[in-house]
DNA sequence: ACCTATTAATAACA
DNA sequence: TTGTTATTAATAGGT
């Protein structure tokens, strides 16, 4: 301070501000290495311009600083509190983990691994556990074996009616063809024109055809899935 | 500096040292303040001494200047890490979750719950998995309890060969109380002097008593245990 | 802690 | 920004 002495309060020109900026901090700056080189004290400076310029001075490593800073004395602030949430992130991680050996363990009894530890309580427990289980578990299979069995059961009874009016139709048609072949040599032999006039021609598929060659539909074929999706591999 | 201009290097003195410390200290934290007020900047000063003492100043929190610090251009230092580490412990837990939600599931599902969104090959294999541990489970405890039924019958023997040897031991006492109880009036009657001089009385409980009370045995009573442990309970 | 001679820092100006 | 300079502030050495 000189020519006038200021006072310290926040320069309102913002020209004059930033030349005091640089001066005073180049000056801070300076004290602090002469203090740390003085007095061979641990200095670290962090300066942040209105504007949020860094600057930063440090004797040794601003990271040890910090962390001695953080461990000294000031308990949980700052770098306290990322190991703090560490810390709660490990036990956590702990719990999990033996939740999930409990799991493993459960898993494997259940499937009569790993018994022979246990005494005759745990194993008749065990034993109802999985007696329950199987049990509901075969229910729920036989449920969907019957549903899947009643399902087959409508489509078969489709299947018949449709075989019925197929078989139906098919005698029909087996009529038609008798009467068509009683009338072709007819036709050939005296009215040759007709034939012509009704559009009537061997190569098409039509009515001819369907006399001659055999009906197109076999036993059991059908566009209705006989599938039960039953895995009966085993 | 004043007096005389001196070099800047760690003083040797200690007391010297010591005393420009704590000068210098309050001339650097007050040189720190009027620049943070005169320019409103944001500033933390960590100062320790060379005997681990700790001094600080920050304009604002510390915490906060140390975060915009590792946050600001220095990328993967200080906070950075543990952020780095707890992001890591963080996936660790998901990982973690899931797999106790799957043993969670497959629990269920061997339990018979949770068992409608199955299809039949599911429902299949677990029943299959359900049969074999039960199987397991069931031919383990059997073996237990085999074991405990022969564990008992060979006390069961014992305990026969113990029967027998009190009974004839009983036996024998009780053909001793008979002659006893003959001698008796004998010795009272015509050598009471013997019966004293040979410290009999009828309140102890030796050779006399035993002749007169019952046998102290019990059927069945023994030190060997014939708990099986077996929860027959249900 | 205090004093004070002397240097260092710096406010105002250029 | 940098330099100059008048003036105050900081402080080394001594008490």
């Amino acid at each position: 301070m000189t020519r006038t002495r200021i006072k310290i309060k926040k320069i309102d020109n913002i020209t004059a501000r930033q030349v005091t900026f640089s001066k005073r901090r180049r000056g801070l700056f300076k004290k602090a290495e002469e203090l740390s080189v003085l007095c061979d004290a641990e200095v670290g400076l962090i300066v942040f311009s209105s504007t949020g310029k860094l600057f930063d001075y440090s004797s040794s490593s601003m990271n040890d600083i910090v962390t001695k800073y953080s461990t000294h004395s000031h308990g949980i602030n700052k770098l306290d509190k990322p190991s703090l949430e560490l810390q709660l992130e490990a036990s956590n991680s702990a719990k999990l983990s033996k939740e999930i050996a409990d799991r493993t363990q459960e898993l494997s009894w259940l499937k009569g691994d790993d018994l022979q530890g246990l005494g005759l309580n745990e194993l008749q427990q065990l034993e109802k556990t999985l007696e329950i289980g199987l049990d509901r578990v075969t229910d729920i299979k036989e449920n969907q074996i019957m549903s899947q069995i009643s399902e087959l059961q409508k489509k078969g009874i489709l299947l018949e009616e449709e075989n019925k009016h197929l078989t139906k139709k098919l005698a029909e048609k087996e009529k038609e063809a008798m009467l068509c072949k009683a009338k072709i040599p007819f036709m050939v032999d005296s009215d040759k024109g007709i034939m012509q006039e009704e559009g009537v021609s061997l190569d098409s598929t039509n009515n001819i055809s369907s006399c001659i060659s055999d009906p197109p539909l076999e036993d059991g074929s059908s566009d209705i899935s006989l599938t039960l999706g039953l895995p009966f591999s085993n």
